[in-house]
DNA sequence: CAAGTGTGTGAGTGCACACTTACAAACAAG
DNA sequence: CTTGTTTGTAAGTGTGCACTCACACACTTG
């Protein structure tokens, strides 16, 4: 049974991020995750330092999945030129939030960045994920915020349901994303 | 005194915009919006309906500001053509936020859209914002998609507090964003 | 087997907060 | 002045939830 507390910090982990990204951090008490992932909240309480703590550490996995996925697609990259390997990150990135955990989370946590253990998280996740995109696809500064303007905006579609919307002003704003 | 209700309700809804922009609405008290705007808790209940009401009537109040605002800084674009009118657009939308309020109100709008009626009010808001943006600047879909992105991206520059750090990426991201 | 260590829980505790109700003062109309 | 309406509040009420603690089972080590 060595380290199993290790191993359920992780899968706990895994369920939060779905959970705390349908509610968010305030709406959704410890009973949702702990029930979520099969065991009591006292456990809970127990592996992770408070609601904030767990909340935080979920957030480093998450980013951890998004960089990871960005990473693995930018080796699926057909050329080597910036244009080609910020496409291959893109398609990435969209395949891995078709289930939309990810991309709820990471809403989530911007709402409660006034909370500055959780402003440090996402800075520190956008860190890893930007100082990459710049360094692999060697982008220009341009480039990079441009990645990075188009991937906040499927925040916003994802959230209002723009894809659901059928009139010419939602159209336009989800022209080209890919399959959301 | 006559109708002084209807005057209460919209002191009430500015400083709800405030109020709820810095925490959310899950995490802000309507005691906090009801101090803030100096009246008691139990009248803010009387004059809405539940604190579900008063977010969405505040949601409202938010996209009407912007929305005006637009609109006014589209008057004072130099020409017709649609580059010039988008930049005067995007100069009036970087002023009016410049308080950060109703930028930060939007973000915690867009994380409790999981409430239908704050999903509703949200798109209603969009919708009249990108609709306007589209006719009167006479701009591309593409156009009228490249500004919101980068409006969304500025959610995330001020949220995550990127203009102050000093790293490569984090310029990359803030590069040419107006006065943040 | 005894003692220790790590995993797990049930049953509280206390507090914050959404919402209500009963009541009071200001003003208007007859 | 009385009656009615509108603006406003103080003082509850009930509930949900973060967090704790005492306790139990599993497994290891000597």
């Amino acid at each position: 049974m060595r380290s199993t507390a290790e191993a359920r910090r992780v899968t706990v982990l895994n369920t939060a991020v779905s959970v705390f990204a349908r509610a968010g951090f305030h709406a959704t008490p410890v009973t949702a995750v702990a029930a979520a992932a099969g065991i009591s909240e006292a456990y809970v309480f127990r592996l992770f330092s408070g609601k904030l703590g767990l909340f935080v550490a979920a957030a480093g996995a998450c980013f951890d999945r998004i960089a990871d996925a960005i990473e693995a697609g930018a080796e699926r990259a057909r050329g080597d030129s910036p244009e080609e390997v910020l496409d291959a990150m893109g398609g990435a990135y969209a395949e891995l939030i078709a289930d939309r955990d990810l991309l709820l989370f990471q809403v989530q946590a911007q709402a409660v960045t006034d909370i500055p253990e959780v402003a440090e998280a996402v800075r520190a996740g956008y860190r890893r994920v930007a100082t990459f995109v710049q360094s692999r696809a060697r982008a220009s500064d341009a480039q990079v915020q441009q990645f990075f303007a188009y991937g906040q905006l499927c925040h916003l579609i994802v959230t209002a349901g723009l894809e659901q919307v059928p009139e010419p002003w939602a159209r336009a704003l989800t022209a080209g994303i890919r399959h959301p």
